[in-house]
DNA sequence: TTGACTTATCAATATCCGTTGATGTATCGT
DNA sequence: ACGATACATCAACGGATATTGATAAGTCAA
């Protein structure tokens, strides 16, 4: 798999962080049709200004939406290229950690690594 | 997008919990190489063990890995499944949220879904 | 400038979550 | 049966995170 430096790996982190919580994988499902200012999402999600501006903000710096101030509204939208990391991320470990086992007919969990490191505890 | 019941969408959420915490997504990083048992777990995080079996369960109640019993010790591996749905919502939204402009000549976020739901507060 | 409106920030509180050390349970070798 | 090993569970504690109501900051229309 890909090397990641310390804080690209904080930078996944915070963005599955950012969207592990109720209200704000609510938001990331309304963004998903499209940008909406905060007064929209109120609406949507019958939350509190307060509340939905301090997801926003957890949302926004892990860089998963960005915003665009018009006038007093600020426009929140996706960041596909967040989506796009976790995704990748996601892919890289589900190909890596398994094998397609022909006999059983699906994909198996790799057993050998443990034992090839010389390391297990398990003998 | 694919609409989810109640249950689908929390058990979406759990998934993305029980990977958004430090010691949980090392563990799925050690697991990419191969199951593992907890004494090697320990070994490689250098965490206690009541602690490793705390961040296992969750990480169990979410359906991202699943054990196996060898006698004494109980190998851990990661669930396929569970990595692709996560990925697969990820997919889904990120697919939806923007369009290709290609003035631009990039993604950019829709902008007329609000205005055309006829909803939006800001006129 | 004034007042209405949209959003951000703050302090206080409540709730959730992870860590730790001790204990319990099951399995194995002798 | 006994002790050792591997893992799970529990209660207590502390720290992190979310919620709430109030206030501040910025924008706009009149």
């Amino acid at each position: 798999m890909t090397n990641r430096t310390a804080t690209q790996e904080e930078l996944l982190l915070r963005r599955f962080q950012a969207i592990a919580e109720p209200t704000r994988l609510g938001i990331v499902r309304q963004l998903t049709s499209g940008e909406r200012c905060v007064c929209d999402l109120q609406g949507d999600m019958d939350a509190a200004q307060s509340r939905l501006s301090f997801h926003l903000k957890k949302l926004k710096e892990a860089g998963v939406v960005s915003d665009r101030r018009e006038g007093r509204w600020v426009h929140y939208s996706l960041v596909p290229e967040a989506l796009e990391e976790m995704r990748a991320f996601l892919g890289e470990v589900k190909d890596e950690c398994c094998a397609w086992d022909s006999g059983a007919g699906r994909l198996v969990p790799l057993r050998a690594s443990a034992d090839a490191e010389g390391g297990a505890c398990c003998d």
